[in-house]
DNA sequence: ATGAAAGCGCTAACAG
DNA sequence: CTGTTAGCGCTTTCAT
């Protein structure tokens, strides 16, 4: 590795060029207001000396950083067991990068690391934060907010029904549970049961209230909590069948729940969709379409859905005053359908 | 949201702390050579104040950054398919944060993002980087090379094969493969078949080799390559199957694969274990575990890669001079038996 | 052991 | 239009 040699400056570009620092700071920065000999002569120089500017320098004078955080909670090792935030975070880099913004990742484990995240936020390195608060007692999103940077919120987080303004982007969980469960109503059938996601956080929350709303009756024996994992949605799925040894649907939480489920109808002899219809949550490629059979779900987009965060964000710190929806933004969902139901 | 009211520099705590600024930089940084009472004093007003270093100032000085970034070149969308990077990343996350250094997070999806990266990288924002190279025709490694950033590789990168003195991080990627074959042979079967990877890929390369050098004569009859995704992973069974229809085993080079390899198996009524072992690569979990059966497979510890990948380069920052050990690092693998083979 | 002062590399008034 | 001149907030000799 050869030692950096201290990367040139603009002093050093200016002189070359014969120009001051001025002249060539503005050039660099987009070149208004320079006339074109200058300009060709500092871009020249530039190029010969291969200077690239020094952002530290430069933030400590502009106060701004082009970077913005990304801070993932997420006590569950789950949470990586799925692309859920590999998409987002692709999604979230596409935009950003689009407006040469970088992304710093935070990922948290624990209380400590909330701490961190809270200094680190504050100590005012990155001009915006892009945080998924997934659950309902996370502490997280105030310490964020009493960090005073901009923040979006992925997800609808769990504290702020309504009140608060935060600014949040999420899928459509109540109206995509409410397709699924009207498709199943359409099939003509009656005893459709539900396998939740950890109640705890607001898209299993609120895909468990699209689903009441469809349902209409409140029956407690055909809705059984699990935590999003195939592992605990087979204990559900069995549960379920226990209890109610003649429903004739189901809707899980999400995709992989519903691939739990669909082992343990197989494994108890049930037909897929003859005897049980299922319907899933996310469409989860890799999950939905290799599943036996392959699944009939309810897709968001979850790379849209960073795309926009981030969108929102940068708008935020763009316009330096607060303005206009403060709200959240809610994505659409649509039903795929394939073999399951 | 609060105007963030410029918050307090160490002019600041100084003046409240009744000293000067050099006192107050010293007891932020250590607080090494000034005396209790004083550290006391500075502590106190520190608190009082809120007061968090400005990073640019100080990098501007130091020039030093306490960040990495982790470039991740993925031309696929595949990768994002599979929580191999997500995995890593929450290891590499973890030994990061524990020395106090944050993760600035490229991806890369196309030639142009090459030279944002290389550009980025040369511009010293980071004071080192991790990159995942997964091409042997990938042009990103020469570039960040070229950048002069110590970097460390995941996986071993196809272009150097054994010359030039980069540092990497890798599975026993052959060592496994030879693992696994040697399993299924030493339970009897003798025509042991083999789904590959992408073969640009130096960990598919490997685990080919691997393969080979336990079966010991060459049998192309007996090898199809594929991608590592369960779609393709069906037809390389399918055409397996047809060229040899007595074969005995299956090793496939990574989970997916081998869940593909188990659909079509039972679709052509082939009993896994008994007609057919299966092994697979990696341990996926959710696929692995999940599988029908489920699948023995050679584990590999991703987030430990991750976790060693920034150790080795942190301690290279650590000391200035390159030192010690330049070449890879490969981590073990374990056979994890379960009802596939 | 502590303070004074000199920049780090850049941008942003302000002159000219 | 271009150059001059102040700093941005911090670390780091160098005195004291």
């Amino acid at each position: 590795m050869t030692e950096t040699a201290s990367r040139p400056t603009l002093e050093a570009v200016a002189a070359r060029a014969g120009v001051s620092r001025a002249t060539v700071s503005r050039v660099v920065n987009g070149g208004d207001g320079v006339r074109e000999p200058l300009v060709e002569r500092v871009r020249q120089a530039v190029e010969e000396l291969g200077y690239v500017p020094n952002q530290a320098a430069r933030s400590l004078v502009t106060k701004r950083h082009d970077a913005v955080a990304v801070v993932i909670a997420e006590p569950e090792t789950r949470v990586f067991a799925d692309p859920f935030f590999a998409l987002q975070l692709r999604g979230i880099s596409k935009e950003l990068t689009a407006h040469d913004n970088q992304l710093v990742l935070l990922l948290t484990e624990g209380r400590d690391d909330h701490a961190r995240v809270a200094r680190y936020l504050a100590g005012g390195h990155v001009d915006g934060a892009l945080v998924f608060s997934l659950h309902l007692d996370d502490p997280l999103p105030g310490l964020i907010q009493g960090a005073g940077v901009p923040t979006v919120f992925g997800g609808r987080p769990g504290w702020s029904d309504g009140t608060r303004d935060v600014v949040y982007v999420d899928s459509d969980n109540r109206g995509g549970a409410r397709e699924a469960v009207r498709l199943l109503a359409g099939l003509g059938r009656t005893r459709i049961a539900h396998i939740t996601g950890p109640l705890d956080q607001t898209s299993a929350a609120d895909r468990l209230d699209g689903y009441r709303e469809v349902m209409g009756v409140n029956e407690p024996r055909l809705v059984v909590e699990s935590d999003f994992t195939p592992g605990d949605a087979e204990r559900a799925m069995r549960e379920l069948l226990d209890r109610c040894p003649d429903l004739d649907a189901v809707f899980a939480a999400n995709d992989l729940a519903a691939s739990g489920a669909l082992r343990v109808l197989r494994e108890r002899g049930r037909r897929v969709p003859e005897d049980v219809a299922v319907v899933g949550f996310d469409d989860m490629l890799p999950v939905a379409e290799q599943s036996d059979p392959p699944l009939t779900t309810v897709r968001q987009d979850i790379e849209e859905m960073g795309r926009i965060m981030a969108r929102l964000l940068l708008r935020r710190l763009d316009r330096s005053v607060a303005d206009e929806a403060p709200g959240g933004v809610v994505l659409p969902t649509t039903l795929v359908r394939r073999a399951s139901a």
